[in-house]
DNA sequence: CTATAACCGAGACGGTACGTCCGGTCTTACG
DNA sequence: CGTAAGACCGGACGTACCGTCTCGGTTATAG
């Protein structure tokens, strides 16, 4: 009865081609003809899949455009490390504009969020995935900051990463001004100004 | 007697009766079975109100919701002037709080977003309204602070209003991890330190 | 100068200007975008008159094609009286396929038609003025030629009539191939032929 | 009588169990609260079908009656062939006579009739199911009648058909008085006696 | 020479049905 | 078997007209 279990922990191998082609379609859509026209439904028909097919490996639509994001994402955004807290928070954050600022993953992040009000179990997983990008670098880099004593140690980690982040996401997300590159650094400034210990 | 001249097009106001029940409606919807029951048909249904009158006074669903949040919203933010910068902040976000935490408004901020997504029109409607929220009272706080002395003048304007504002929403529309009165309170601490003069 | 409008025994004489108004927009709709164009609502912007107005002074769309139809059908058919039963029929025939064949009346008859089913009252009325139409000058011809006995006697009348009128009925609003002029010519013939004592 | 070509035609044939009960839920309609009752959404719950189901398979709600017309109609007018053109043509014409009385296809032929004025396409659709009503069997009669010598040669068959049905539809779908079966009978023998050679 | 009533335009209203779109499930047939 | 193709139910969409219903504003008699 256990053994089942040990084959069980790895219960979804996505087929390489169906995998391929479904994000492929989302990604053509989302840079086409926009977010709303991301339906499971057009996937299906660009990708040349059944929609069946598409529901058997995914959830949902975000859990697709969450895919997609992910696999966008993570080749792209590195801790630079360059030894200097301001530096690196600049580059980390510059560099999430850059990835942020092409169409896909740009309307794949709004749709995505948008997509994942009202649904509490997509609203977690899309939390989940947002905050491993934010932590995942920017862990690193408030990590050494902490201490190598380029921060404040008084504060709590949460606030200080949500004072580096938040402004960024909002401004694309819900101001729909998005942060301008100049704009990143002085903001990192003024933060790290403010956060110095 | 002169003919009178009908160049100004003043429109129409919405019949009160009509606007109350409709607004109802979506408010009753909100709390009750949540924002991705608020359905133009239910809104219509509950509100005894035929779709065709809704259409006629609203473009759309978000506009609905942004009408009942305006409603809601303007009459319970107000600029405490305490004189104290700190004090006034604190507040004002706490009240904010208050105001988003309650299921109506928090519902119809997250679905209204979520609705913003994909249609430009309705994206800057969106954006214009929050933008208001943000500025009508966060403004006259950050004005006196700057003027009193309390805060850095060297400062972009917009870089301090969003370092005040974005992790509450942040955390509100984005993380779904709501900040805490104390987390409020905190954060206001921090900010204001890193922006004294 | 006050004896003018002293009977009121009939309460309504529609205003000549909005009956014309009316007609008008109602022909122009018929023979500009066809039956499905007319409604009440299209009347109504194109006479620039109220709906209210409509409703007041005719009981239903059909009322007013039936008012359009008699305005124009009722100048354009007279009996011929040629003193030969045949030459009538082909004279009164010719005139009604030529009244008919125009968009307006003929698009009106055709929509009148389909408007009375359903509405057993309409049903009743445009029935009412169809056979008008087919009797007054029909039945004087056929009436001569009883009496002159070009006629056989030993056939129900209303059976003549019928053998007479239907095939261009049939042809024109069933079989939507209007008979051609040639057709009512022959058509005559063969009737007479065997309708001839 | 038309064979499917299942190999080469692509159309897929409409599924047989929704395809009776859209037909069953229409008859329903049209026999119970009459022809104005018969919506596509009636039919659709009705039949507990979607909207989109009937959508997928016809065109209109005139193609559903025409449908049911089809379905009810071939089964029951066959070719008398008792050797006599007058009792051939008394028993067709009956026969007609009692299938389009019930209230179904009366309703329904009504309904599609009105129905088709507008629509180009539906209209000729409608026409031709008509006269193949008329042609299958009655065409068959004329001929059996020209080539036995029982008709005058020299008339127009179009013609001859014409003065035989079309005072049947005229009573039945434009004066609303439908021929009795003794005017039935009359009617065939006045004008076979009129088309007597 | 008003007043009063009929009539008008404008158009909002509750409704019904439309035809479309998409979501998510279930079925069929092929490879 | 898995998978493509796609039919299916359901629900919401936004639109078109329906026929009813206030509204003011204008004539145009009737007092």
């Amino acid at each position: 009865m256990s053994e089942q279990l040990r084959f069980e922990q790895k219960p979804r191998p996505i087929p390489a081609a169906t995998h391929r082609k479904v994000l492929e379609a989302a990604a053509e859509l989302l840079s086409g003809k926009g977010y709303p026209s991301v339906t499971i439904e057009a996937i299906a028909a660009k990708a040349g899949v059944a929609k069946t097919t598409i529901y058997r490996w995914w959830p949902s639509k975000a859990a697709i455009l969450l895919d997609l994001f992910d696999t966008i994402g993570t080749e792209q955004l590195t801790d630079p490390a360059t030894g200097n807290v301001a530096g690196d928070l600049k580059v980390y954050l510059k560099a999430l504009l850059g990835l942020m600022s092409g169409t896909i993953p740009g309307e794949a992040a709004a749709g995505m969020f948008a997509e994942a009000q009202g649904d509490p179990a997509m609203k977690d997983e899309v939390c989940a995935h947002f905050s491993e990008f934010r932590q995942i670098v920017l862990n690193q880099i408030v990590d050494r900051a902490l201490s190598s004593g380029d921060l404040r140690r008084d504060v709590d980690r949460r606030l200080i990463e949500d004072l580096i982040i938040a402004p960024f996401w909002y401004r694309l997300l819900i101001a729909h001004e998005p942060m301008s590159a100049e704009e990143c650094e002085r903001h990192i400034d003024v933060v790290l100004s403010g956060l110095a210990p």
